[in-house]
DNA sequence: TTGTATGCGTTATCAT
DNA sequence: ATGATAACGCATACAA
């Protein structure tokens, strides 16, 4: 054990307990953890001595003991799918920025685009006693979502699924790609190829039926040699542009699922002396910070990923405070950047 | 509290102590403890019993309650700057690859380049009683991290300083800033301009040390009116060029203290209609995932992020096992991309 | 080798 | 309104 002397000698290295205030303050541990906690009222005088004593020894409550009575641990576990990404890490700061004037704080976990490594970041996430879970998309069924959220509050970013203690919030994927493609088609093109994202995630395919209908809309035929698949990542847009250009098949436009993939196909073009806009116009989805550096700078779809991030943990202390959350997913909207152009021929 | 029932009735949503376990197998609850933690020997006939109980209730330690317990959470605190970095997102992503056959979890919070705030985090991190604590970098004087390492096992990376208990990864940025010069000089170059770092940030003005001895080791004379100053961000990289621009000094090459910057020098390039190579060729440093494809790709200096997570992480797991870490710094090499050329003129 | 008792810092229950 | 006291789930001296 470790020496549990240094009552009053203000931070030995941070072990100033309940206890020692309590001590200080001549009350007991139940009527500072009442303050702490608001639990219930106490007289003026206490509360003041009780006040003095936490900021004389430099008190701070300790969440891990707090969580292990049962209380709150005022953490809120967060599952992002890879820690290093551009998307979910602004994401993630939005969750951090809201989480913190609340006096919540986040924990990250990774769940590498797979369910069974997600269901054992619930479980971590739950033995650290968290007092809800936000899952930024991710593989795991709904059914298990709402299993999960039987005994805490869940909320979910990429999804549209209803159920009590769970609020989903979801972005509407086919819209934004209908603005783009619509973009493109306003623009003069008629011959635009899609760069499609990895088809395990819904919102890839989302993405792609908004292509798709936009096309349908303009009276453009669909024609399934313009779509080329992709996995979300530069290479695959890289990839993806070689496809299209061994088919012979004309286009004077892209649209890429995927900013990444948008930034590998704008090298695969490049690579071929295409330049963009001049000879194929390029746009993206997500709008990366990284997009508006691109040379040129990518036109793509905003998706406010720093915002969802907020959102989401408003929504979670709202569901923690009992209130019912009133969510309003943001809007799809087109950024216009320099990266599309009329069609030259 | 919460109802104790539900005994052995397997997973009533997660709680199956130690105790259960203990009493499902016929033993006490320090024999379980013990065979969990190695802490001592035990029959051949109870380790079995046991081992049996556990997977047969499913059961999972709790680690808030064993942290209360004055033993080992089996997780480590990270200090991250922002948890949407590019850079450190990826040293990040290397720690989680480390920690994670090792049985440990990372937890990570975000300093905001903010020596307050950093401070802030540890008290965060210890209160949730982390085994140790690997600083990225950071704003803290080594002095307040010589003194947190008297408690506690600490790693910090981008210095060099000893101590017990502490173990610095530094990066020899003065080298990688020399090689990246003298890649510039050896193509021919003489007048080679270079964006600054932060000031704040001890790498960047290593790097621009560098930068000065590449130019002096080849005779090259040093002028302060061709070093613009940035703030390791896009927009000064930008802004930067076009100082650089404005003074009509003459230069056929630019040195970035970094790849953001370096994306942003080449979309101010472009603005004023000088291309990259041809006009003006171009270096960064730190080699981001992006610059790979980059437009054109950016030749820089392998900073290696991954690598020095898995390190740093690597010399904490040492440092938690009480065996000496013995970290080899990797060293910085040049990647030759597509933005440098000989100079034109 | 194994069990018993106690403590970790806090909240919650039950008195008063 | 306030104070004892018992959990919370586990680890660890100490005893056997």
């Amino acid at each position: 054990m470790r020496r549990k002397a240094a009552v009053a000698q203000g931070r030995d290295a941070g072990t100033v307990t309940l206890e020692m205030v309590a001590e200080a303050a001549g009350v007991s541990a139940s009527t500072v953890s009442r303050i702490l906690n608001g639990t219930a009222a106490v007289s003026q005088l206490k509360r003041q001595s009780v006040d003095d004593a936490i900021a004389r020894l430099g008190f701070v409550p300790n969440p891990v003991a707090r969580g292990l009575a049962g209380g709150r641990t005022l953490s809120v576990g967060v599952i992002t799918q890879s820690i290093d990404s551009p998307f979910y890490g602004t994401a993630m700061r939005g969750i951090e920025e809201a989480l913190d004037p609340a006096g919540y704080s986040p924990l990250f976990v990774s769940g590498h685009w797979n369910a069974a490594e997600e269901s054992r970041c619930i479980d971590v996430l739950r033995s650290r006693r968290v007092d809800g879970i936000i899952v930024l998309t991710g593989r795991l069924s709904d059914q298990a979502l709402r299993s999960y959220a039987k005994s805490l509050p869940v909320v979910v970013t990429g999804r549209s699924l209803k159920a009590p203690g769970l609020v989903a919030l979801n972005f509407d994927n086919f819209e934004g790609a209908r603005l783009a493609t619509r973009h493109l088609i306003e623009l003069g093109h008629r011959h635009i190829a899609f760069i499609a994202g990895d088809p395990l995630h819904p919102d890839a395919t989302q993405r792609q039926r908004g292509y798709q209908a936009a096309l349908e809309e303009a009276g453009l035929s669909y024609d399934p040699q313009l779509v080329a698949p992709g996995l979300y990542q530069e290479d695959s847009g890289l990839s993806a542009v070689e496809a299209l250009l061994r088919t012979r098949r004309r286009f004077t436009a892209i649209f890429a699922a995927n900013d990444q993939m948008a930034r590998g196909a704008a090298l695969g073009l490049h690579r071929r002396g295409l330049r963009v806009p001049t000879d194929i116009s390029l746009v993206g989805f997500d709008d990366l910070p990284a997009s508006r550096y691109a040379l040129p700078p990518l036109s793509t779809v905003r998706h406010p990923a720093q915002d969802i991030g907020r959102l989401a943990a408003q929504a979670m202390l709202d569901l923690l405070r009992g209130v019912k959350p009133a969510v309003q997913s943001p809007a799809p909207e087109i950024v216009v950047r320099e990266s599309c152009a009329p069609p030259a021929r």
